[in-house]
RNA sequence: GGUUCGGUAGUUCAGUUGGUUAGAAUACGUGCCUGUCACGCACGGGGUCGCGGGUUCGAGUCCCGUCCGGACCGCCA
C-alpha cells in the first residue's frame, strides 16, 4: 500500500495510529538535533518529524531529501509540542520510522509556494508545476465545483446534456473559424465550432426541449486576459419558451450557484435595456457595484462659447463623490488616462465643488459660477464632490467616460471583488451597421428574433429594430448571452436578405438548418455562459487563464508544449497543403 | 494591424550622467543549531546583461534592427 491517509486529513483523533503517507517534499527545516519536513499532496500538508536522539539513522536519510522529491513515509501520529493553528493538520505530526524515495526531483525552476518567486512566463512553461500551488489547485477545484453544481441543477429541472460535433462546417458570420483540413476530401475543410449554435437549434427541432452542454468552443481571434482560443461554454437551449421563461430559468441557475458555491442570496436581478445601459454607463456590460451614472449635460453646457462643448454631439459627466480634494496632479493623471489612445478622449473637463460651496473648473473662462452651479445641480453634486466631464462624438464620449467611471470606481475602492452585482441587459439592437463593408451585421447572430413589436421596422428603420436578445452581466463582465431564435422561415429569409445573403448563399451556408426548420421547428431560444469567465468572476479576478488547466498565452501559444508548431512535409502532402504560400522567415 | 511596458544570477529585481571587479533578496550548496512551521546564524558557488549591428577611448546603460514575454485598442455574430 502506498498510503493509508492523505496529507490533509490526520488530526488528534488519529493519535498513535501507524500511518503511511505519500507526497511531495514541500520544504524541510533542519534544526540540527531534529528535522521537520512538510509533506504535501493535493489534500494538504502534514509535518514529518525526525529526532536524532531517538533515531539518528532516519534523520540522516531525511536530511538528504530535496524539494519536490516524491516520498513515502511510515510512522506514528503524534501530538505536536508546539501546534500550528494555521493548518488543519497543525495539531499533529508524524514520527517517521521509514522513508521510501519514490522519485527524486530536479530542483524546480521556481519555488512551489503560495508566494512563488516565479514569473508568468516561467510558470506557464512549467504549468504542471504551477498547478501544484494552492492558488491554481483551488481555482481548478472551484471550476469543478461550479461544473458539478451546474450539471446537478440542470438535471434537476429536466435538461439533457447532449454532445455535438467538433468537426463542422465553417460559417462566414461572426468570429474567425479555426479550420481543419480533410485528408479524405482534398481541398476541403472542417471548422471547429465557435459555439454549438446551429446544432442546439437542430436538437430543438428533434424535440429535446431542454438541452444543455458544458462544451469547448474555438475562436481564431486575438486574445486577452479574458479571451482564449479555446474556451468552455455552458450552452443551453429551450423550446416552447419566451424570453421571460429563459431569463427566469437561468437567473435561477446563477442564483443557485451563488448560494451553493459562495453562500450568497440574491433577489431578482435588475434588468436594464441596452439603450439605458449605454446612456447611463456607456457600456453594454455595466459594473453596477457602484452608481456614478452618466449625466447628459448638452442643454446646460452648450452655448457658452466653449468650442469643445458647442461642437460636441454629446456632453456627459460623472460625479465623483468626495473627490473635490483631488490635487492638480491627480486630475492630470485622469486626463492622461482618458487621452490614452485606448481610451480615446481628447481631454477631460473638471468642476470642483469646494467644501465652502464655491465652484472651480477647468473652463472658468467660459462658465460663470451660476453656469457651473446649474451643471452641479443637474449632476446632483454637493460640496466636496468632483465632476468629470467628457465631450465628443456620442460613441467615443461614452466609451471614454465608461473607462473613466471604472477607473474612478477602482480608485475609490467601489469595485470590491467580494461584492457581486448581477444584472440582465435586454433589448439589444438586432443589427449593427458596419462602415467598412457597408452592410448590416447581426449584432448577436443571424437566427436572433426581432422583438415582435419591432418587426414592422424591418421595412422602415433597420437600425432601430430591437432583438429578443439578452446578456447576463456580473461586475462588469459579460458572463452569458443569448436570444429567442427565429423559427419562422419567411422571417428568417427576410433576415438573410437584410444581411446581404442571396437565397443561394443562405442555402449553401445554412441550408441544413433551414431545411430542418421546414419540418416543424418549435418556438425556441437559449443562452450560453462563458464557463471560464463565470469561474473568474466568482473568484473576483480578471484572467480566465487561472481557471484553465493548460491555457494559451496571448499569442495563442502553449508555452509548455510550444504549440503551434510546424508539421512535416509528408503530413502536409497528405492534406494537399503546399507550404509555398507561407511568409518566408528571415 | 496598432499602442505601450518589459527582457541583468536558478528566480524576482536594483543598477545614477556612458566610466574601477555588475549588486540585493530569495533559491541552491557546506557547516553550526532539539520545537521549527517564511526557522535562525555563518560561509560559499552562481552572469552569453535576450540576440545582431552601430556610436564611443569605453556600452547592462545611447542608437538601429530583430526575437521573446505582459497589458491594452482594433477584432471577438
Amino acid at each position: 500500500m502506498l498510503r493509508t491517509h492523505t496529507c490533509g486529513e490526520l488530526t488528534l483523533n488519529n493519535l498513535n495510529q501507524t500511518v503511511i503517507l505519500s507526497g511531495w517534499v514541500q520544504r524541510s527545516r533542519d534544526l540540527g538535533g531534529m528535522t521537520f519536513i512538510d509533506l504535501r499532496d493535493r489534500y494538504g500538508i502534514t509535518q514529518l518529524v525526525f529526532n536524532f536522539e531517538t533515531n539518528a539513522e532516519i534523520g540522516e536519510q531525511a536530511r538528504k531529501l530535496g524539494r519536490e522529491w516524491v516520498i513515502q513515509v511510515e510512522g506514528i501520529v503524534a501530538e505536536r509540542y508546539s501546534k500550528n493553528a494555521n493548518m488543519p493538520t497543525g495539531d499533529i505530526e508524524i514520527i517517521v520510522s521509514k522513508i521510501t524515495v519514490l522519485n527524486e526531483a530536479k530542483l524546480p525552476p521556481f519555488t512551489i509556494e503560495d508566494n512563488t518567486d516565479g514569473g508568468d512566463e516561467l510558470r506557464m512553461k512549467y504549468r504542471y508545476l504551477d498547478l501544484r500551488r494552492n492558488i491554481n489547485k483551488n481555482n481548478l477545484m472551484l471550476r469543478h465545483r461550479i461544473g458539478i453544481e451546474v450539471r446537478n441543477y440542470m438535471n434537476n429541472i429536466g435538461f439533457l446534456e447532449i454532445e455535438t460535433p467538433f468537426l463542422i462546417k465553417s460559417t462566414p458570420e461572426g468570429a474567425r473559424d479555426f479550420i481543419v483540413p480533410s485528408r479524405m476530401n482534398p481541398g476541403q475543410f472542417y471548422a471547429l465550432p465557435q459555439s454549438p449554435q446551429q446544432y442546439k437549434q437542430l436538437l430543438m427541432v428533434s424535440g429535446f426541449d431542454r438541452y444543455f452542454q458544458i462544451v469547448r468552443c474555438f475562436r481564431d481571434e486575438d486574445l486577452r486576459a479574458d479571451r482564449q482560443p479555446e474556451f468552455t461554454q455552458i450552452d443551453c437551449e429551450m423550446s416552447f419558451v419566451e424570453q421571460e421563461d429563459i431569463l427566469n430559468t437561468f437567473e435561477g441557475l446563477v442564483r443557485n450557484l451563488f448560494k451553493s458555491v459562495k453562500g450568497l442570496e440574491f433577489g431578482n436581478f435588475p434588468r436594464i435595456s441596452y439603450a439605458d445601459a449605454m446612456k447611463y454607463y456607456g457600456s453594454d456590460k455595466p459594473d453596477i457595484r457602484f452608481e456614478m451614472k452618466f449625466v447628459e449635460l448638452n442643454d446646460v453646457a452648450k452655448g457658452k462659447d466653449f468650442k469643445v462643448f458647442d461642437d460636441a454631439e454629446l456632453i456627459i459627466g460623472i460625479n465623483a463623490k468626495e473627490c473635490a480634494s483631488y490635487t492638480r496632479k491627480q486630475i492630470d493623471e485622469l486626463t492622461d488616462f482618458v487621452k490614452r489612445p485606448q481610451v480615446g478622449a481628447n481631454g477631460l473637463i473638471y468642476i470642483r465643488y469646494n467644501e465652502d460651496g464655491t465652484l472651480k473648473s477647468s473652463v472658468d473662462k467660459f462658465f460663470t459660477e451660476t453656469d457651473l452651479a446649474k451643471i452641479a445641480e443637474k449632476m446632483n453634486a454637493n460640496p466636496g464632490d468632483l465632476m468629470l466631464i467628457i465631450a465628443g462624438k456620442e460613441e467615443k464620449a461614452q466609451k471614454a467616460l465608461c473607462e473613466l467611471r471604472l477607473e474612478m470606481g477602482s480608485r475609490l475602492g467601489l469595485r470590491n471583488p467580494g461584492t457581486f452585482a448581477p444584472l440582465w441587459v435586454i433589448d439589444f439592437p438586432l443589427l449593427e451597421w458596419d462602415e467598412e463593408t457597408d452592410r448590416f451585421y447581426a449584432k448577436h447572430h443571424p437566427f436572433t428574433a426581432p422583438k415582435p413589436e419591432d418587426i414592422p421596422m424591418l421595412e422602415t428603420n433597420l437600425k432601430a429594430v430591437r432583438a429578443n436578445a439578452y446578456d447576463i452581466v456580473i461586475n462588469g463582465v459579460e458572463v452569458g448571452g443569448g436570444s429567442i431564435r427565429i423559427h419562422d422561415k419567411a422571417l428568417q429569409n427576410k433576415m438573410f436578405s437584410i444581411l446581404g445573403f442571396t437565397p443561394e448563399g443562405a442555402q449553401s451556408q445554412f441550408g441544413f438548418l433551414m431545411n430542418a426548420f421546414e419540418y416543424g421547428a418549435p418556438p425556441h431560444g437559449g443562452l450560453a455562459f462563458g464557463f471560464d469567465r463565470l469561474c473568474a468572476v466568482f473568484s473576483g479576478v480578471d484572467s480566465i487563464r487561472d481557471f484553465i488547466a493548460f491555457p494559451k498565452n496571448n499569442s495563442g501559444r502553449d508555452l509548455m508544449s510550444d504549440a503551434p508548431a510546424e508539421v512535416s512535409d509528408e503530413q502536409l502532402q497528405e492534406l494537399y497543403i503546399r507550404t509555398a504560400d507561407l511568409p518566408l522567415k528571415n
